[in-house]
DNA sequence: CTAATCAGTTGGAATGATTCCAAGTTGCAA
DNA sequence: TTGCAACTTGGAATCATTCCAACTGATTAG
């Protein structure tokens, strides 16, 4: 189930859409709350769906716009995973992505930062990177996602 | 240009293909030498431009058949950023992506033993991976791409 | 208190990569 | 030569995403 924003979030969120120029807007709250209530990586519909629960009105072009003010933003992370549908991730800090096989479903992994640094140096002098993505598709035998906000 | 497969790399073709119970045929021919005639990372529209200057009546259906087959038969990676079509790549050794802002282009990055198995190494307990794609974006000063084969 | 403006929202149409399908072709085997 | 099975082909269908023009709602200027 879909909770409002507390205090602490939606500040945050205000603050991150202000500094991006950007305002608060019922849906955009809502579709935020539908990312941090449930950190399970949710498509386009999917979120689509859950927010239309506390917003019953809200159309798939709204969606995708603050999904896309939020990338923008920097509050939330697109994942990418061959050529599905693309899923968004509010965890911000530096992490893999685990694609489980069987069910699809997408596990954050943890990425130390000396694993972070030491791919890092594989690049060759002239090549700068902002963004690295890594992402492992295979089995896993935990069937419950882990547990998360 | 395109040139035909010599003979070392049509028998390793057509080994590929064999053990996968698929045969060597024209069409396969001509696409797989696209692909390592250029080491570029088309997409399925720039290896049809490419294979119908050797083989004019070529549909673009039989070119996502034999990528999808070499991808199969293990001869190909594909090579996914984002949501941008799907990209080919024959490199079989384990390697990165470098992929560049400015020009699209993609830039295969030599990954070393020891970094692969760090990476495996943050994997936690149960879960198996078969694949792990690394992707980096950025800005390249080099505007040439790396000489190939 | 209006009017004008401007960002945001909406539904539906358009786009574009990919997949699907049914008909045609080819090479080999009985 | 007939039959079969794999492969190829063109076009239609799919589906995530983007585009667009009209609508809404809040804020500012007169």
């Amino acid at each position: 189930m879909i909770q409002n924003l507390n205090e602490h979030e939606r500040e945050k969120l205000m603050a991150s859409l202000n500094k991006g120029g950007q305002k608060l807007t019922p849906q955009r709250e809502a579709v935020f709350s539908v990312l941090i209530s449930k950190r399970d990586h949710p498509t386009v519909d999917e979120v689509f769906q859950r927010a239309r629960e506390t917003m019953p009105g809200m159309s798939l072009a709204t969606v995708y716009n603050c999904l896309e003010t939020f990338v923008a933003c920097g509050l939330v992370r697109q994942v990418n995973h061959e050529r599905e549908p693309t899923r968004y991730c509010p965890n911000l800090a530096p992490h893999a992505h685990f694609r489980d096989q069987a069910t699809g479903r997408v596990h954050d992994i943890e990425l130390p930062p000396e694993v972070l640094n030491s791919l890092r140096s594989i690049l060759p002098p002239g090549f700068n990177s902002e963004v690295i993505e890594i992402s492992f598709h295979g089995q896993a035998s935990t069937t419950e996602p882990p547990p998360h906000a």
